[in-house]
DNA sequence: AATATATTTGACCGTTTGGTTAATCTATAT
DNA sequence: ATATAGATTAACCAAACGGTCAAATATATT
């Protein structure tokens, strides 16, 4: 069974993911893809007619999935801190088991970012940001968190989950020299993260300098 | 004057700076950097003999530039609070004015993590964290920072002031649709990591939940 | 002025690349 | 069994690519 029992619709997109993700739409070749899906290279092109639409495909999918895990941020019915704590917990597993995907993302994105744009097209961002608020209004209140600093908390909590994934050759380089393992990191990382973006809020909230 | 009477080795230089930084080693086309520069393409080659040994003389001067930026972490006089407040300072001011090097240099080194190791080969790392530790020995003693705890602080601080930079083409895509501007969150953002990362540590310090 | 050396160029080369085509294989329906 | 449609392949193609080379031009040396 195995990969060769897959319709080769699917091994051929399977084959492109991984190619991708390894190498980027750039230094992704076709002829990679078949072997890795073991067929001939024109099959490629009778399922998918082109390198670009192939790339497509392949990006749609793995931004749908990545877009996805933001979305207990809006849905889960916690309290703001267990929210915190339950992002970092399932985000960061997600991405340990997934870790390739940021890296991919943002320079895809970079590289191109009218794609963004288009996935993004039909999403009513301020509908979502008025539901949180809605959600925590009176801990928002209390931790005298004003509308206009959502960006800024947000952004760094995206931060502190993703960018340990970004910047993983980094991290895993500069961990070596110190005897430290990347995967322990991580895992203390899933607690840190959330007891520390708790504590900045506790204080004070947000209030200027 | 300007472009066309500096050295063509310069020349060269800096237009392969531009094209790698926007297309990356993969996207880069030799004949493209030829144009930029108003040469022709073979000078390329008496100059740089390859696009490798072109894009590694550029790689290596982006990666010290980047780096160089994180010195006065270990070398500035301030208290540790200062020290937090002038580097988010520091640091974001300098990505603001060169905009693309995080996303160029993360891809490149996940393209090749060898890349990174070899950089940092002759850095005495562990030698840093001891200064560190040594500057502000009471400072981390009354916020219960032990050494362990060390490493996720510093990617923690790493990772608010570079990831806007490294997902921009989302950042904007996200602020485009809220009606905010990107410049005027990253000069918000200078004040807001810096009193963020302080109140998380003045908060009894970072002890377990 | 003549020679030697370094720089710059257009034309070219072999390879790799994404993509096409015509023929072959496979399975299903009649 | 055989016609039909879809799936798969080997062989091929034109364009793009990194790189070379010999000739031409500019610069420095005597």
């Amino acid at each position: 069974m195995a990969e060769t029992d897959k319709q080769t619709e699917e091994r051929i997109f399977d084959a492109a993911t991984d190619v991708f993700l390894d190498k980027g739409m750039d230094g992704a070749r076709m002829q990679d893809i078949a072997n890795h899906a073991n067929i001939n290279k024109a099959l490629l092109h009778y399922y998918y007619r082109t390198k670009d639409k192939l790339f497509e495909a392949v990006f749609e999918k793995i931004s749908e999935k990545v877009l996805s895990k933001f979305a207990p941020v809006f849905n889960e019915n916690l309290s703001l801190e267990d929210k915190i704590r339950f992002f970092f917990n399932e985000h960061i597993s997600f991405l340990q088991k997934n870790p390739r995907l940021p890296a991919f993302i943002l320079n895809e994105i970079n590289r191109n970012p009218a794609r963004f744009r288009k996935l993004i097209k039909n999403i009513d961002i301020n509908r979502l940001w008025s539901m949180l608020e809605e959600q925590h209004k009176e801990e928002l209140t209390a931790y005298n968190i004003s509308r206009d600093k959502l960006p800024q908390l947000m952004t760094t909590i995206a931060s502190m989950s993703v960018f340990p994934f970004a910047a993983r050759g980094i991290f895993e380089g500069i961990f070596e020299k110190m005897g430290l393992d990347f995967n322990d990191y991580l895992e203390e990382r899933k607690k840190f993260a959330a007891e520390f973006v708790i504590k900045a809020l506790k204080n004070q909230g947000l209030t200027e300098q």
